[in-house]
DNA sequence: CGACGTCTTGAAACTAATCAAATCCTGTGG
DNA sequence: CCACAGGATTTGATTAGTTTCAAGACGTCG
């Protein structure tokens, strides 16, 4: 417990607050003023750092709160009949676990890929609040029906892009989320293996690995282990939309 | 105009009204109590049936309404770069549009599969009313987070899932969606054309042919054109769950 | 330094797509 | 009511793209 001043307001600025997150304007509290944005901060439970590897939920626990990921990165890992599909990795800023609000319980796990940090937001207070800010519930929304877009183009993906339509587009997607972070968009390092991508674009690891070599080959992206360097960014977003035959 | 009261109740009892709906337990209003009930049927609009082909909204059209659909039954078409992309059916009870809230419009064009009546529901008003109603705007975040599921579902057979896997599960997918409506479970007509199903499937005309005639010849199924009597549900449960080697 | 997991590379096998053509419906007009 | 046109569906043969199997290279962490 800090006793003096000083040492409360020091133990204050390392509290993380919505107020100093430099995610604020990609994140939930997006739309808020500023005396919104204290209550939606009141709301929020810190966590401790997520080490690699370790779970923030499990597939079937009891859906309770949505998560914002703070740093690092995630992935949604659902466990059907021994089979695992990855079905989404989640960066910084990113709402995970709205999708357990249904039957609630959360329909995968979500594993930490790097060291991760999360701020927890219990769901019951978030729809409390949501119901006297407009603004929020309005964020809301748009978080949910932003990622059932993003499913649907992941339905496209899967189910009508070939291999190297599959590398390029996760290429290009990823580079442009890093971008909107204000990350390069041209260097950048993978947390996930080439095992998790090939689960997560419906491809053998040995199709991604091949792929990846072609893609340097053609002087597109320069891999080295998993550091990504994107050299021909204008290519691979033609690729990515199947416009590699024109 | 009706100028007796009989004609007026007349006409009350022809338009519908949620209250007297027969999807009213399996729709948007599922939660509400009477009095809240009348509130929200009092924003639905109707609308004049949809004949075959017809489209309730054009990909890029403003994002302004949600409809839930009453009778008949829906496809959603994304067109990206000429290719044609369907990314999902919809049936009596299900709300369509609501991947539209986030870039205010429409993300694909949704086309009357067959006649089709829907009741349209103005975003706005809709929003109002669930600040007001807990019930509703939960019952929002759930069918939002229901369609997300069923997403992932989708995503999850497109890239795992072999060709006889993929019509097992879209075969009783569609009879379990039958059988919760209270129609049979085994005996339906598909309104969709044998494209519409590779296409929603990411397989070609031939192979949803040939699969749907090998499923025949198993004892599995008796397809006549677009008449579908299921025989044996649980074996296809088992091939449609990858259990077919077993 | 060595062991294990991750990644790459090569060859063979297989699934489903494509191309081609016949047959079956469905709605329409004579 | 029947014939016909056009689309929808089925069936067959071939081909292409990915997976699978196998094995070796690389990296990294004790």
């Amino acid at each position: 417990m800090p006793h003096t001043a000083l040492e409360r307001r020091r133990a204050r600025l390392q509290q993380p607050h919505c107020q100093t997150c430099s995610l604020a304007s990609l994140c939930l509290p997006l739309a808020l003023q500023l005396e919104d944005l204290d209550q939606f901060d009141a709301i929020i439970r810190r966590r401790a750092p997520l080490k690699k590897g370790e779970m923030l939920f499990r597939q079937g626990d009891a859906f309770t709160s949505v998560f914002a990921v703070r740093s690092g990165s995630l992935k949604q890992v659902t466990s059907v009949g021994g089979e695992e599909q990855l079905t989404n990795f989640y960066l910084p800023s990113e709402l995970v676990g709205l999708d357990g609000i249904d039957e609630s319980s959360y329909p995968g796990s979500m594993v930490a890929l790097e060291t991760t940090t999360v701020c927890e937001i219990p769901f019951d207070r978030l729809n409390s609040l949501a119901e006297d800010l407009p603004e929020l519930r309005l964020q809301l929304y748009r978080s949910m029906s932003k990622e059932m877009r993003d499913d649907r183009r992941m339905i496209r993906l899967l189910s009508r892009k070939t291999a190297d339509e599959r590398l390029a587009s996760f290429l290009t997607g990823l580079s442009e989320r890093f971008r909107r972070r204000g990350y390069s968009a041209y260097s950048f390092r993978l947390s996930m293996s080439r095992a998790d991508i090939g689960n997560h674009l419906g491809l053998a690891v040995e199709t991604v690995s091949r792929i990846l070599g072609r893609f340097q080959s053609q002087g597109l992206v320069a891999v080295s282990g998993r550091e990504v360097n994107i050299l021909d960014l204008d290519t691979l977003a033609q690729l990515a939309e199947g416009e590699g035959c024109i």
